[in-house]
DNA sequence: TGGTGCAAATTGGCAAAACCAATTAATATA
DNA sequence: TATATTAATTGGTTTTGCCAATTTGCACCA
C-alpha cells in the first residue's frame, strides 16, 4: 500500500524512533531542513509530518527553537494488565447483577429479541454475534445507562486485548451447545421475571466459561512443558551418536 | 494569544463550520485553493489545517477527489445520557460485588489503609478524597483489574458529567456522619471476611445515597413548581391594580 | 577576568509558483 | 444512446524565497 501520502511514512518513522528511545522525551528533533535531507523529502512534507505528530500530542513545536518530543500519557489506559480470568469474573459479577435488574424491567419486545438470538445461535450462523447481542440486550433491559456502560467497557476490554480475544476464541467455539443451554436458561429466568434465577443462571454461564478457560490454560501449560522437555531432550540426546 | 500558528485558526474555523452543519458529514469541503483564497492564507497552510483535521478523524482526504467530512463517533461515547440515580444504582451493584469479592482477598495492609480513610473522614478534612480512596482500595483488593476498571469507569462518569457532580455535591456534604457510619460498617464486614455482610453494607451505603438524591431531587422539583407558580402569579396578578 | 550587549547564525512560519498524478466531468464519436 | 477520449479539476509534492523569533557566540567594557 503505497497509497498513503508521503508524510504518513515520515510520521511512522519518527514515531518509531521516539518509541525506540532514539529521541527521548524532552529532547529536540533535528531541524526541519535536516530531516528533509535525511528522509529525502521536501521541507513542507516534513512540516506536515511534524504537525501530525503535534496533533497526536507526541511532540511540541516551539517556534524558532525546535520541536521537542513529550512523553505520552495516553498509553496509561492500555497499561492495566488484565487476564481473561479476571475479565470473565468481572463480567459474571456485573452481568449477573444486570440480569437480576433486567428481570424486573425487561419488556416483551426485548424478550422476543433475545429469543431471536437464541434461534440464531442454534442455527450456528454468526453464533458469536448472537452471543454479543444477547448480552447487550440484557444490559439495555436494565434501563440503566451506567450499567450499559459498564458492560460495554468490559466487552471493549475483550475486544482490545489480543491475549483475551484468543483465549475466548479457543473456548467459545468448542462448546456451542453449552452456551446455548445457558443462554436459554437465562432467557427463561428473565421471561419468568425471576431475578434470583437470572443472576444465578448468568453466574452459571460465566462459571462454565472460567472453568473452560482454566482447562485450556492447563492444556497449554502442559504442552509448553512438553515442548521444553523435548528441547532439553534434544539438547542432551545421544540419538545422533547411537545407530 | 496570537502565538498559535496560522493553521490552528483555520482548523478551528473549519471545525466550527462542520459542527454547525455547514459541512454535513459526507459532504466535500471546498478545494484547497479556494479555501486558501477565502481565508487569505497560502495553500500549504490550508493543507496543514486539513492534515490536523485528518489526524483528529474529523475529515478524510481522497486524493484527487477532495476532502470529505466524516461523522465523529468519538463524541457518541460521551453522549450516553446517564442520571445520578442510574450511576448510583450501577455503583451499588458493581461495588457491592466488588466488596463481596474483596472480603475474601483483602490484606491486612489494605484494611489498615481503609482504617486511615475512616479516620480522615472522621476528622472531616478532605472527606470526599477519603471517600474516593475508600472505594478504590476495596476495588483494588479484589485482585481483579477488570473489576478495578469497571469501578474506575463509574467514577469517571461521575467526574465528567457536571449534572451528576452537582447532584452528588448536594448530597454528600449534608450527611457526613451517615457516610462515616456506613463506611465503618463496610470496613468491619471486610475485616471479618464476611462477603455477604460486605455486599449488604455496600448496598445499604448506596441505597441511602439514592434516597438522599431522591429527596434533593424532589425538593428541587418542588422549588421549580413554586418558582413557576410565582411567575404565573406575577403574570396574572392584579396587585398592581389594587392599592 | 567576568559580565553585558549586540550581531550573526539557526530554526521554524508562511507564501508563491510550478509540475505531477489521479480523478472527474464534458464532449465527441460510433 | 452508449462509450471512449479529452479536458478540467483537485490534491500531492517540490523548490525557492523571505520573515521573525530564538539562540548562540564573540567582542567589548567594567
Amino acid at each position: 500500500m503505497k497509497n498513503k501520502r508521503m508524510f504518513w511514512n515520515i510520521v511512522e518513522k519518527i514515531e518509531t524512533l521516539i518509541d525506540s528511545g532514539a529521541y527521548p522525551p524532552g529532547s529536540r528533533l533535528p531541524p526541519e531542513r535536516e530531516l528533509a535531507e535525511t528522509y529525502l523529502v521536501s521541507r513542507p512534507t516534513i512540516r506536515e509530518a511534524i504537525i501530525a505528530l503535534e496533533v497526536r500530542q507526541r511532540v511540541e513545536v516551539k517556534t524558532s527553537s525546535g520541536v521537542y518530543v513529550l512523553e505520552m500519557k495516553g498509553a496509561k489506559q492500555d497499561s492495566r494488565p488484565c487476564s481473561a480470568f479476571e475479565l470473565t469474573q468481572a463480567r459474571a459479577l456485573v452481568e449477573g447483577e444486570a440480569a437480576a435488574l433486567a428481570a424486573v424491567t425487561i419488556t416483551e419486545a426485548e424478550l422476543a429479541k433475545l429469543k431471536l438470538t437464541l434461534e440464531a445461535m442454534q442455527k450456528g450462523i454468526n453464533a458469536d454475534q448472537a452471543d454479543r447481542e444477547f448480552h447487550i440486550i440484557i444490559s439495555n433491559a436494565t434501563r440503566n445507562n451506567a450499567v450499559v456502560l459498564a458492560v460495554e467497557n468490559l466487552w471493549k476490554l475483550r475486544d482490545t486485548r489480543d491475549e483475551i480475544k484468543n483465549a475466548y476464541k479457543n473456548v467459545c467455539s468448542q462448546s456451542d451447545s453449552d452456551r446455548l443451554d445457558e443462554h436459554t436458561r437465562i432467557y427463561n429466568a428473565l421471561k419468568n421475571k425471576d431475578s434470583q434465577a437470572a443472576r444465578s443462571a448468568m453466574h452459571h454461564h460465566f462459571n462454565r466459561l472460567i472453568n473452560a478457560l482454566f482447562a485450556v490454560s492447563e492444556a497449554k501449560a502442559l504442552e509448553e512443558v512438553k515442548r521444553k522437555s523435548n528441547e532439553t531432550r534434544g539438547l542432551y540426546s545421544l540419538n545422533h551418536l547411537v545407530n
